[in-house]
DNA sequence: TTCCAGGAGAGAG
DNA sequence: CTCTCTCATGGA
Protein backbone atom coordinates (compact mmCIF):
# COMPACT_ATOMS: atom_id res chain seq x y z
CA UNK A 1 0.00 0.00 0.00
CA UNK A 2 1.36 3.30 -1.10
CA UNK A 3 0.55 6.43 1.01
CA UNK A 4 0.48 9.83 -0.26
CA UNK A 5 -0.60 13.49 1.32
CA UNK A 6 -2.96 15.04 -1.55
CA UNK A 7 -4.46 18.47 -1.84
CA UNK A 8 -3.55 19.52 1.64
CA UNK A 9 -2.53 18.76 4.91
CA UNK A 10 -5.48 17.99 6.50
CA UNK A 11 -6.22 14.70 3.63
CA UNK A 12 -4.61 11.62 3.83
CA UNK A 13 -4.78 9.17 0.92
CA UNK A 14 -4.33 5.53 0.96
CA UNK A 15 -3.61 3.49 -2.40
CA UNK A 16 -4.09 0.03 -3.17
CA UNK A 17 -5.75 -1.12 -0.78
CA UNK A 18 -6.86 -4.56 -0.90
CA UNK A 19 -9.26 -7.10 0.00
CA UNK A 20 -11.24 -3.72 1.92
CA UNK A 21 -14.94 -2.85 1.90
CA UNK A 22 -15.57 0.36 3.76
CA UNK A 23 -19.23 -0.25 3.84
CA UNK A 24 -19.58 -3.37 4.99
CA UNK A 25 -16.63 -2.16 8.27
CA UNK A 26 -18.54 0.45 8.98
CA UNK A 27 -22.11 -0.76 8.71
CA UNK A 28 -21.39 -4.65 10.28
CA UNK A 29 -22.46 -3.73 14.42
CA UNK A 30 -19.55 -3.87 15.70
CA UNK A 31 -19.17 0.16 15.68
CA UNK A 32 -22.06 2.48 16.76
CA UNK A 33 -20.86 6.06 15.34
CA UNK A 34 -20.65 6.06 11.94
CA UNK A 35 -23.07 8.29 9.57
CA UNK A 36 -22.81 7.78 5.88
CA UNK A 37 -23.33 11.21 3.85
CA UNK A 38 -23.69 9.99 0.69
CA UNK A 39 -20.83 8.31 -0.53
CA UNK A 40 -18.81 9.64 2.84
CA UNK A 41 -18.84 8.17 6.00
CA UNK A 42 -18.29 10.64 8.69
CA UNK A 43 -17.28 9.12 12.31
CA UNK A 44 -15.15 10.26 15.59
CA UNK A 45 -11.77 8.71 16.16
CA UNK A 46 -9.16 10.42 18.58
CA UNK A 47 -10.82 13.77 18.97
CA UNK A 48 -11.62 14.33 15.79
CA UNK A 49 -14.14 14.00 12.94
CA UNK A 50 -13.14 11.65 9.68
CA UNK A 51 -14.34 11.62 6.90
CA UNK A 52 -13.59 8.23 4.79
CA UNK A 53 -14.14 7.87 1.07
CA UNK A 54 -13.48 4.74 -0.96
CA UNK A 55 -13.13 5.02 -4.28
CA UNK A 56 -12.00 0.86 -5.74
CA UNK A 57 -8.83 0.59 -4.04
CA UNK A 58 -8.46 4.08 -2.70
CA UNK A 59 -9.54 5.23 0.35
CA UNK A 60 -9.71 9.32 1.32
CA UNK A 61 -9.53 10.29 4.43
CA UNK A 62 -10.36 13.99 5.37
CA UNK A 63 -9.68 15.22 9.39
CA UNK A 64 -11.42 18.10 11.20
CA UNK A 65 -8.10 18.81 12.88
CA UNK A 66 -5.08 20.28 11.41
CA UNK A 67 -2.36 17.76 12.47
CA UNK A 68 -4.37 14.61 11.12
CA UNK A 69 -4.25 11.13 12.47
CA UNK A 70 -1.31 9.46 11.82
CA UNK A 71 -1.36 6.78 8.88
CA UNK A 72 0.01 4.02 10.88
CA UNK A 73 -3.08 4.72 13.35
CA UNK A 74 -5.86 4.33 10.58
CA UNK A 75 -4.45 1.41 9.55
CA UNK A 76 -4.15 -0.21 12.94
CA UNK A 77 -7.80 0.92 13.36
CA UNK A 78 -9.41 -0.16 9.77
CA UNK A 79 -7.31 -3.10 10.43
CA UNK A 80 -5.27 -2.98 7.47
CA UNK A 81 -2.21 -4.57 8.47
CA UNK A 82 -4.04 -8.34 8.57
CA UNK A 83 -3.49 -9.93 5.88
CA UNK A 84 -7.70 -10.20 5.52
CA UNK A 85 -7.34 -12.95 2.54
CA UNK A 86 -5.40 -15.88 4.56
CA UNK A 87 -7.68 -15.17 7.38
CA UNK A 88 -10.86 -16.02 5.61
CA UNK A 89 -9.05 -19.00 3.60
CA UNK A 90 -8.78 -20.38 6.97
CA UNK A 91 -12.07 -19.85 8.50
CA UNK A 92 -13.54 -20.90 4.82
CA UNK A 93 -14.59 -24.42 6.07
CA UNK A 94 -18.03 -25.01 4.28
CA UNK A 95 -20.58 -23.65 2.06
CA UNK A 96 -22.98 -21.75 3.82
CA UNK A 97 -19.80 -19.21 5.54
CA UNK A 98 -18.35 -19.24 2.23
CA UNK A 99 -21.65 -17.40 0.90
CA UNK A 100 -21.25 -14.94 4.23
CA UNK A 101 -17.75 -14.25 2.79
CA UNK A 102 -18.56 -13.99 -0.66
CA UNK A 103 -21.53 -11.50 -0.37
CA UNK A 104 -19.27 -9.62 2.34
CA UNK A 105 -15.83 -10.09 1.30
CA UNK A 106 -13.83 -6.70 2.71
CA UNK A 107 -15.24 -6.35 5.80
CA UNK A 108 -12.92 -6.10 9.02
CA UNK A 109 -13.13 -6.27 12.31
CA UNK A 110 -11.93 -2.90 13.84
CA UNK A 111 -9.73 -1.86 16.25
CA UNK A 112 -11.36 0.67 18.04
CA UNK A 113 -10.63 3.03 21.23
CA UNK A 114 -10.89 0.76 24.27
CA UNK A 115 -12.85 2.98 26.70
CA UNK A 116 -15.41 3.81 24.36
CA UNK A 117 -15.65 0.63 22.99
CA UNK A 118 -15.96 -0.83 26.83
CA UNK A 119 -19.40 1.86 27.90
CA UNK A 120 -20.53 1.24 23.63
CA UNK A 121 -21.47 -2.28 24.65
CA UNK A 122 -21.51 -2.14 28.47
CA UNK A 123 -24.94 -0.19 26.66
CA UNK A 124 -25.80 -2.73 24.13
CA UNK A 125 -26.86 -5.30 27.36
CA UNK A 126 -30.83 -6.42 26.31
CA UNK A 127 -30.85 -3.42 23.53
CA UNK A 128 -31.06 -3.15 20.42
CA UNK A 129 -28.77 -0.80 17.44
CA UNK A 130 -30.80 1.81 16.82
CA UNK A 131 -31.53 2.46 20.20
CA UNK A 132 -27.84 1.81 21.52
CA UNK A 133 -26.72 4.38 18.59
CA UNK A 134 -28.92 6.86 20.11
CA UNK A 135 -27.77 6.60 23.56
CA UNK A 136 -23.92 6.52 22.71
CA UNK A 137 -25.17 10.02 20.54
CA UNK A 138 -26.73 11.89 23.54
CA UNK A 139 -23.97 10.60 26.01
CA UNK A 140 -21.71 12.65 23.54
CA UNK A 141 -23.58 15.32 22.89
CA UNK A 142 -24.02 16.13 26.85
CA UNK A 143 -20.79 14.86 28.13
CA UNK A 144 -18.43 14.99 24.93
CA UNK A 145 -16.32 17.88 22.94
CA UNK A 146 -18.32 19.67 19.94
CA UNK A 147 -16.51 18.82 16.47
CA UNK A 148 -17.67 20.27 13.26
CA UNK A 149 -16.27 19.52 9.44
CA UNK A 150 -17.52 20.27 6.50
CA UNK A 151 -20.92 20.45 7.61
CA UNK A 152 -21.18 17.40 9.85
CA UNK A 153 -21.42 18.06 13.56
CA UNK A 154 -20.37 15.28 16.27
CA UNK A 155 -18.76 14.95 20.04
CA UNK A 156 -16.08 13.34 21.16
CA UNK A 157 -16.98 10.28 23.37
CA UNK A 158 -17.66 10.96 26.86
CA UNK A 159 -14.04 10.56 29.00
CA UNK A 160 -14.58 7.88 31.96
CA UNK A 161 -13.80 10.79 34.67
CA UNK A 162 -16.41 12.70 33.08
CA UNK A 163 -19.01 10.30 33.04
CA UNK A 164 -18.02 9.69 36.59
CA UNK A 165 -18.25 13.49 37.85
CA UNK A 166 -21.54 13.22 36.11
CA UNK A 167 -22.85 10.55 37.98
CA UNK A 168 -25.59 7.81 37.65
CA UNK A 169 -28.37 10.50 37.71
CA UNK A 170 -27.40 12.33 34.65
CA UNK A 171 -25.93 9.26 32.58
CA UNK A 172 -29.74 7.29 33.10
CA UNK A 173 -31.41 10.74 31.63
CA UNK A 174 -29.39 10.08 28.23
CA UNK A 175 -31.73 6.82 27.92
CA UNK A 176 -29.39 4.60 29.19
CA UNK A 177 -32.09 2.48 31.56
CA UNK A 178 -30.93 0.39 34.10
CA UNK A 179 -27.29 0.50 32.63
CA UNK A 180 -26.55 3.67 34.06
CA UNK A 181 -25.23 2.38 36.64
CA UNK A 182 -22.91 -0.24 35.14
CA UNK A 183 -21.69 3.06 32.71
CA UNK A 184 -20.98 5.25 35.84
CA UNK A 185 -19.17 1.89 38.09
CA UNK A 186 -17.00 1.69 35.02
CA UNK A 187 -16.30 5.48 34.35
CA UNK A 188 -15.54 5.85 37.57
CA UNK A 189 -12.73 2.41 38.10
CA UNK A 190 -11.22 3.98 35.34
CA UNK A 191 -10.91 7.47 36.36
CA UNK A 192 -9.85 6.14 39.73
CA UNK A 193 -7.08 4.11 37.74
CA UNK A 194 -8.65 0.88 39.49
CA UNK A 195 -8.58 -0.38 35.87
CA UNK A 196 -5.86 0.99 33.70
CA UNK A 197 -6.69 0.89 29.63
CA UNK A 198 -2.76 0.69 28.79
CA UNK A 199 -2.58 -2.63 31.08
CA UNK A 200 -5.53 -3.90 29.34
CA UNK A 201 -4.24 -3.22 26.02
CA UNK A 202 -0.88 -5.42 27.02
CA UNK A 203 -2.67 -8.52 28.22
CA UNK A 204 -3.31 -11.59 26.00
CA UNK A 205 -6.99 -12.90 25.40
CA UNK A 206 -8.00 -14.87 28.51
CA UNK A 207 -5.82 -12.32 30.77
CA UNK A 208 -7.64 -9.26 29.21
CA UNK A 209 -11.03 -10.97 29.10
CA UNK A 210 -11.17 -11.97 32.77
CA UNK A 211 -9.80 -8.69 33.75
CA UNK A 212 -13.23 -6.96 31.66
CA UNK A 213 -15.27 -9.03 33.54
CA UNK A 214 -14.62 -8.12 37.04
CA UNK A 215 -16.43 -5.23 36.12
CA UNK A 216 -20.03 -5.10 37.06
CA UNK A 217 -22.64 -4.94 33.71
CA UNK A 218 -19.80 -6.64 31.60
CA UNK A 219 -20.41 -11.19 31.50
CA UNK A 220 -18.87 -12.73 28.48
CA UNK A 221 -20.77 -11.39 25.95
CA UNK A 222 -20.04 -7.82 26.32
CA UNK A 223 -16.53 -8.83 27.17
CA UNK A 224 -15.69 -10.90 24.24
CA UNK A 225 -16.88 -7.68 22.20
CA UNK A 226 -14.30 -6.04 23.83
CA UNK A 227 -11.78 -7.96 23.18
CA UNK A 228 -12.81 -8.14 19.25
CA UNK A 229 -13.80 -5.48 18.14
CA UNK A 230 -10.80 -3.36 19.96
CA UNK A 231 -7.99 -4.95 21.71
CA UNK A 232 -7.49 -7.24 18.35
CA UNK A 233 -8.09 -10.67 19.99
CA UNK A 234 -9.31 -12.68 17.02
CA UNK A 235 -10.17 -15.64 18.98
CA UNK A 236 -12.72 -14.11 21.39
CA UNK A 237 -16.16 -15.34 19.90
CA UNK A 238 -19.22 -12.67 21.00
CA UNK A 239 -22.58 -15.08 21.56
CA UNK A 240 -25.38 -12.95 21.23
CA UNK A 241 -28.99 -13.81 20.23
CA UNK A 242 -27.97 -14.12 16.55
CA UNK A 243 -24.72 -16.02 16.89
CA UNK A 244 -26.86 -18.24 19.45
CA UNK A 245 -29.67 -18.49 16.47
CA UNK A 246 -27.29 -19.52 14.45
CA UNK A 247 -25.05 -22.26 15.93
CA UNK A 248 -27.99 -23.61 17.28
CA UNK A 249 -30.13 -23.84 14.04
CA UNK A 250 -27.24 -24.37 11.21
CA UNK A 251 -24.70 -26.35 13.01
CA UNK A 252 -25.05 -27.75 15.93
CA UNK A 253 -29.03 -28.25 15.05
CA UNK A 254 -30.09 -28.16 18.73
CA UNK A 255 -30.37 -26.06 21.73
CA UNK A 256 -26.98 -25.30 23.00
CA UNK A 257 -25.21 -23.62 25.95
CA UNK A 258 -22.52 -20.70 25.44
CA UNK A 259 -20.13 -23.46 26.37
CA UNK A 260 -21.24 -25.50 24.39
CA UNK A 261 -21.24 -23.33 21.01
CA UNK A 262 -17.80 -21.84 22.04
CA UNK A 263 -16.61 -25.40 21.67
CA UNK A 264 -17.52 -25.99 18.67
CA UNK A 265 -16.96 -22.88 17.24
CA UNK A 266 -13.68 -22.93 18.42
CA UNK A 267 -12.32 -26.17 16.74
CA UNK A 268 -14.68 -25.52 13.84
CA UNK A 269 -13.63 -22.88 12.83
CA UNK A 270 -9.93 -22.25 14.05
CA UNK A 271 -7.77 -19.03 15.85
CA UNK A 272 -10.04 -16.71 13.67
CA UNK A 273 -13.10 -18.05 15.00
CA UNK A 274 -13.99 -13.84 15.60
CA UNK A 275 -13.65 -13.16 12.01
CA UNK A 276 -16.17 -15.87 11.09
CA UNK A 277 -18.13 -14.66 13.80
CA UNK A 278 -18.81 -11.48 12.05
CA UNK A 279 -19.32 -12.62 8.56
CA UNK A 280 -22.38 -14.82 9.95
CA UNK A 281 -23.69 -12.60 12.02
CA UNK A 282 -23.69 -9.72 9.43
CA UNK A 283 -24.71 -12.41 6.66
CA UNK A 284 -28.05 -13.49 9.08
CA UNK A 285 -28.66 -10.62 9.31
CA UNK A 286 -29.17 -9.60 5.90
CA UNK A 287 -30.30 -12.99 4.63
CA UNK A 288 -31.78 -15.03 6.70
CA UNK A 289 -32.79 -17.88 4.49
CA UNK A 290 -32.77 -20.32 7.53
CA UNK A 291 -33.29 -23.40 5.85
CA UNK A 292 -30.99 -22.78 2.69
CA UNK A 293 -28.38 -22.34 5.82
CA UNK A 294 -28.70 -25.73 7.16
CA UNK A 295 -28.57 -27.39 3.91
CA UNK A 296 -25.39 -25.35 3.24
CA UNK A 297 -23.27 -26.00 6.38
CA UNK A 298 -23.94 -30.29 6.29
CA UNK A 299 -23.20 -29.92 2.52
CA UNK A 300 -19.63 -29.11 1.29
CA UNK A 301 -17.87 -29.57 3.75
CA UNK A 302 -14.12 -28.91 3.21
CA UNK A 303 -12.74 -30.29 6.19
C1' DT B 1 -50.68 -5.43 24.36
C1' DT B 2 -46.94 -8.25 23.90
C1' DC B 3 -42.50 -9.23 22.08
C1' DC B 4 -37.81 -8.26 21.04
C1' DA B 5 -33.14 -6.26 21.12
C1' DG B 6 -25.02 -7.71 19.69
C1' DG B 7 -27.16 -9.67 28.28
C1' DA B 8 -26.01 -9.71 33.05
C1' DG B 9 -26.93 -10.56 37.92
C1' DA B 10 -29.30 -12.73 41.63
C1' DG B 11 -31.49 -16.51 43.40
C1' DA B 12 -33.21 -21.32 43.42
C1' DG B 13 -32.65 -26.00 42.59
C1' DC C 1 -23.34 -26.50 37.45
C1' DT C 2 -28.10 -24.97 34.93
C1' DC C 3 -32.60 -22.71 34.84
C1' DT C 4 -35.52 -18.61 35.64
C1' DC C 5 -36.79 -13.98 36.63
C1' DT C 6 -35.92 -9.20 36.47
C1' DC C 7 -33.86 -5.13 34.94
C1' DA C 8 -35.52 0.36 31.31
C1' DT C 9 -36.74 1.55 26.84
C1' DG C 10 -38.73 2.19 22.25
C1' DG C 11 -40.04 0.21 17.99
C1' DA C 12 -42.60 -3.43 15.61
Amino acid sequence: MKIDNVANQRQICIQHVTDFNLKFTLESGQSFRWNRVDDAYFGVVEAQILKIQQRGDTLIIDSSKGKPIATEHLHHYLDLHRDLGSILAAVNVDAYIEQAINRFWGMRLLNQELWETIASFILSQNNNMARIRSIIQLLSERFGQRLAFDGYVDYTFPLPQTLADAGVDEIFACGTGYRARYLWNAASTVANGKLELEALKRMDYPEAKQELIKLEGIGEKVADCICLFSLGHLTALPIDVWIKRIFERVYLRKRATSREIQEFAKNYFGEFVGYAQQYLFHYAQNQPDWADAEHLALRDKKR
